[in-house]
RNA sequence: GGAAAGGUGUCCGAGUCGGCCGAAGGAGCUCGCCUGCUAAGUGAGUAUACGGGCUUAAACCUGUAUCGAGGGUUCAAAUCCCUCCCUUUCCGCCA
C-alpha cells in the first residue's frame, strides 16, 4: 500500500503511476472518497469531544457528591448519534482503504516505461546456449522416457498441471533443494521452515489479497489459503514488529511447496514442468534499511545468478518494464534460463524490491538510533524453483542417446551420479 | 475436544467499588550534567494512527481513537457482559 499522505498531497505522482501501470483506478474517485471520509471524521469527533467533556463534568459532580442526573439526561441521544455516525465513518474509511489496496506500487525511476513484456530490457547475458548435432528434445519427453517424470498418473491422482517424480527425478529435486539452501546459507541467509497455509491477514500483508484472490487456492469453509510462494511467509515473519536498525539487512530463505491456481493461464505451458499448480521453490527474502534497498536488490539478484552459474545454465537478466511488473514491486529483475527445445529464454527467477509497500501493509518497521520508527524495505527473489530448474538441467544436459549429464556441483548431492542413463534393454 | 488461568506501551509489570488512566512502577532508549575512560550516579524526555489549525515542509498546537479482535451495557469501560482469536497448564484423543 502507498502512503496515504503521498496520494493526498501529490496526486500527480499517483496519476502517472496509475497510467504507466495500466490501472483503471481514477484519482478523482479517491478524492471523493477521501473527502467524504474526512468530513465524517470531523463531524463524529466533534460529537465525541462533546461527550467526553460532559462525562468529565458528570464525574466531577459525582465526586463532589452533587446530583448529576440533569446533566446525564441531556446526554441521552448523543451516544446514539455517535454510534450511527461511527458506522458511517467506518464505511467511508473502508472505502478509502479498499481503493488504496488496489493501487500498485510506484516503479522506481530506473524502471523502463513500457506496455508489456515485449518492452522489458535485457541487461546481462551469461553462458552460451549449448549446440547439439541433433534436434534437442523437450524436457517432458526426456524426463518421461527416462522414467523420472510421470504426468499421466499425476493427472489421474490430481489433474493437469501436476507431476509425479520417480527415482532419479525425485532425487534430483531433493538434491536441488539441499544445494540451493546450502548456497543461500553461505550467502548469509537464515534457513526457515514455514507453514504452507496462512490466514487472510498474512496474504494481505504481501499484496496477494484482496486483489488476486482468484490466483490462490483457498481451503474450504475457512479463511485459510495455500501459499503461492514463501515470499508470503518469510516477509510476514516480522509483521507488526519493530526491528532494531542493526538487524538490517537480514535475509531469510525457505524451501516450500507453492500452490497457484493459474487462473487466466489456460492453454499456456500446458506441457512439462514450467507451469504447475504445485511446485517447490526456494525463496530468498531480505529486510533492508530504506537507504540501502536498491543495493540489496543487486546483491540478492546476484545470489540467484550465482546458482545458475554454478549449475552451468545459460541465462540472461532483464529488468521488467512498468507494464510487466508485479503489483507490489518497485523494481524487478527477471532471470531467464535457456531452454534448448523451445530455443528461448524462460523466466526462472524474479527478484523484486517492494520498498515500503509490503512493509506498510504488514506493518514491519525498524527504529533508527535516535529517530522515529519507520517502515523497512522488503525484497524477495526466487532462489530457484526446482521444477523449472530441472527442466533446464534436463534440456541443457541432454545427449543424443537421451541421457542427461548433470551439472558437476550436483554430483555430490546425487551421491556420485553424473549422468542419468536410459534403462538398459528398454 | 473438556477444565483452569491469562493476553496492558520497545520490554517487564501495576491497575482498588466502572469516572482527572495514554495508562503507576521498573528496564531499555534519547538528550544533558557529572566522572581521567568505562561502570555507577543525576536531570529531562521517550507510543502510534487519523482529523483540524499553523506551515513550502517539519516542528508545534488541538481533537479523536487505540490496554488481543469484534460486539453489548452505560452519560462514561483497560476495568462489567457476550462472541471469537491466541498463549500457558492439566485431562482426554490422535500421531
Amino acid at each position: 500500500m502507498l502512503d496515504l499522505k503521498l496520494v493526498q498531497k501529490q496526486p500527480e505522482i499517483l496519476e502517472r503511476n496509475l497510467k504507466v501501470r495500466h490501472s483503471k483506478l481514477s484519482i478523482e474517485d479517491f478524492q471523493k472518497l477521501d473527502g467524504k471520509r474526512r468530513a465524517l471524521i470531523a463531524e463524529v469527533e466533534t460529537l465525541k469531544s462533546e461527550r467526553n467533556k460532559a462525562s468529565q463534568e458528570v464525574a466531577l459532580l459525582k465526586r463532589e457528591g452533587k446530583d448529576a442526573s440533569a446533566r446525564i439526561a441531556e446526554l441521552g441521544g448523543l451516544s446514539d448519534r455517535i454510534k450511527a455516525l461511527d458506522a458511517e465513518t467506518e464505511e467511508a474509511r473502508q472505502a478509502v482503504t479498499d481503493w488504496m489496496m488496489g493501487v500498485p506500487n510506484i516503479p522506481d525511476a530506473s524502471v523502463p516505461v513500457g506496455k508489456d513484456e515485449t518492452e522489458n530490457v535485457e541487461i546481462r547475458r551469461w553462458g552460451t546456449p549449448p549446440s547439439f548435432d541433433f534436434e534437442p528434445k523437450p524436457h517432458w519427453d526426456l524426463g518421461t522416457n527416462l522414467g523420472g517424470l510421470d504426468f499421466e498418473r499425476a493427472v489421474r491422482e490430481a489433474g493437469s498441471r501436476f507431476v509425479i517424480t520417480f527415482g532419479w527425478a525425485a532425487k534430483l529435486e531433493r538434491a536441488l533443494i539441499n544445494f540451493f539452501l546450502d548456497e543461500h546459507e553461505k550467502q548469509g541467509y537464515i534457513e526457515v521452515a514455514t507453514p504452507f497455509i496462512v490466514n487472510r491477514a498474512t496474504m494481505t500483508g504481501t499484496g496477494q489479497l484482496p486483489k488476486f484472490e482468484e490466483d490462490l487456492f483457498r481451503l474450504r469453509e475457512q479463511d485459510y489459503y495455500l501459499i503461492p510462494t514463501a515470499e508470503v511467509t518469510l516477509t510476514n515473519l516480522h509483521a507488526g514488529e519493530v526491528l532494531n536498525e542493526e538487524d538490517l539487512p537480514r535475509g531469510y530463505t525457505a524451501a516450500t511447496a507453492c500452490f497457484r491456481s493459474e487462473a487466466g493461464a489456460a492453454g499456456r505451458d500446458t506441457r512439462g514442468l514450467i507451469r504447475m499448480h504445485q511446485f517447490n521453490k526456494i525463496e530468498m527474502v531480505r529486510f533492508s534499511h530504506p537507504d540501502d534497498s536498491f543495493n540489496q536488490l543487486e546483491l540478492m539478484t546476484g545470489h540467484a545468478r550465482q546458482l545458475l552459474e554454478e549449475l552451468e545454465l545459460p541465462y540472461r537478466q532483464i529488468v521488467l518494464c512498468t507494464g510487466d511488473m508485479g503489483f507490489s514491486s518497485a523494481k524487478t529483475y527477471d532471470l531467464e534460463v535457456w531452454l534448448p527445445a523451445q530455443k528461448t529464454y524462460r523466466e526462472i527467477s524474479s527478484c523484486s524490491n517492494c520498498v515500503d509497500f509490503q512493509a506498510r501493509r504488514a506493518n514491519i518497521r525498524f527504529k533508527p538510533k535516535g529517530g522515529r520508527t519507520q517502515f523497512v524495505h522488503t525484497l524477495n527473489g526466487s532462489g530457484l524453483p526446482t521444477g523449472r530448474t530441472m527442466a533446464a538441467i534436463i534440456e541443457n544436459g541432454q545427449q543424443k542417446d537421451g541421457s542427461i549429464v548433470l551439472p558437476k556441483v550436483l554430483v555430490p548431492y546425487m551421491h556420485g551420479v553424473e549422468c542419468i542413463e536410459p534403462a538398459k534393454g528398454k
